[in-house]
DNA sequence: ATGGCGCGCGCAGCGCGA
């Protein structure tokens, strides 16, 4: 059996929840992390996914971030939010699907190395290592997925010297992404041989899909005791071709149940 | 060299994303 596991971030999912939809029926995930939902809760279309054979949990707001979880299984042991960190902006869920834990994540985006939003994004990953110490104490099976915002290295980058020491790629951020790994999480994507220039997204602008000048900022991070469970990592361009799509494209693990 | 798109909000054009 496979443990089919992605993340997707939508922006909007007023506006994709057709897109999920397809790809739920093509993809057949069996947990689908979503990332800037935004909607509040009370417009969340739970009634539509569980009519596609799909439990959810959501935490949203108007018209920035929310994040989501879809999954074939319910979650349980929900949490919102970073312990320690209040902050109204909702970019954190996790649960517990059977034994594995689940922690979805928008972070920040940052803005500019200059932006007060900088600041705030490298903040929020010093809380959130804290966190995921804990975390992974208590939850050895944990994965954390989501849209990271952070591009690890060259080789996720179409053109590194365009963004070399620029918000997505700046020393402090894959710095903050380093010492989250080091906390005992694996990068799935770099597990296994990967072809060349493969990116998560892509600017709107610039025809930049076709010319494939996009990051690969959307990540699963598998614990030890799951990385040797991980059979594939892959990016599925698909959704990025469809009508009206989401800036960013899913990234999906299987891993072996 | 610059900006070029798409989203929400709300009804014009701006803030934001990455």
């Amino acid at each position: 059996m496979v443990l089919k596991i992605a993340t997707w971030n939508v922006n909007s999912l007023n506006v994709r929840l057709p897109h999920v939809l397809q790809w739920l029926a093509d993809a057949q995930p069996d947990i689908l992390a979503l990332q800037e939902t935004k909607l509040i809760d009370e417009k969340f279309p739970q009634a539509e996914i569980e009519a596609a054979g799909y439990h959810s949990l959501f935490s949203g707001q108007k018209t920035y971030n929310g994040v989501a979880i879809l999954s074939k299984q319910p979650g349980t042991d929900v949490i919102k939010d970073i312990p320690g960190l209040a902050d109204d902006q909702r970019r954190v869920l996790a649960a517990t699907y059977g034994e594995v834990r689940v922690l979805d994540l928008y972070v920040p985006n940052g803005e500019s190395v200059a932006s007060d939003k900088y600041q705030y994004k490298l903040d929020w990953l010093d809380k959130l290592i804290a966190f995921i110490k804990v975390e992974l104490n208590r939850h050895p099976k944990l994965v954390v997925l989501g849209d990271f915002n952070i591009a690890p290295d060259e080789r996720d980058v179409y053109d590194p010297l365009v963004w070399e020491g620029k918000v997505l790629c700046s020393e402090p951020e894959r710095t903050a992404l380093q010492d989250l790994l080091a906390t005992g999480l694996h990068d799935s994507f770099r597990l296994f041989e990967q072809e060349e220039k493969q990116f998560s997204w892509w600017d709107y602008r610039m025809a930049a899909f076709r010319r494939n000048r996009g990051l690969r900022i959307d990540h699963v991070l598998l614990s030890t005791a799951l990385r040797e469970r991980c059979k594939r990592c892959y990016i599925d361009k698909a959704p990025r071709k469809w009508e009206r799509p989401s800036d960013h494209t899913p990234v999906v693990v299987e891993l072996m149940s």
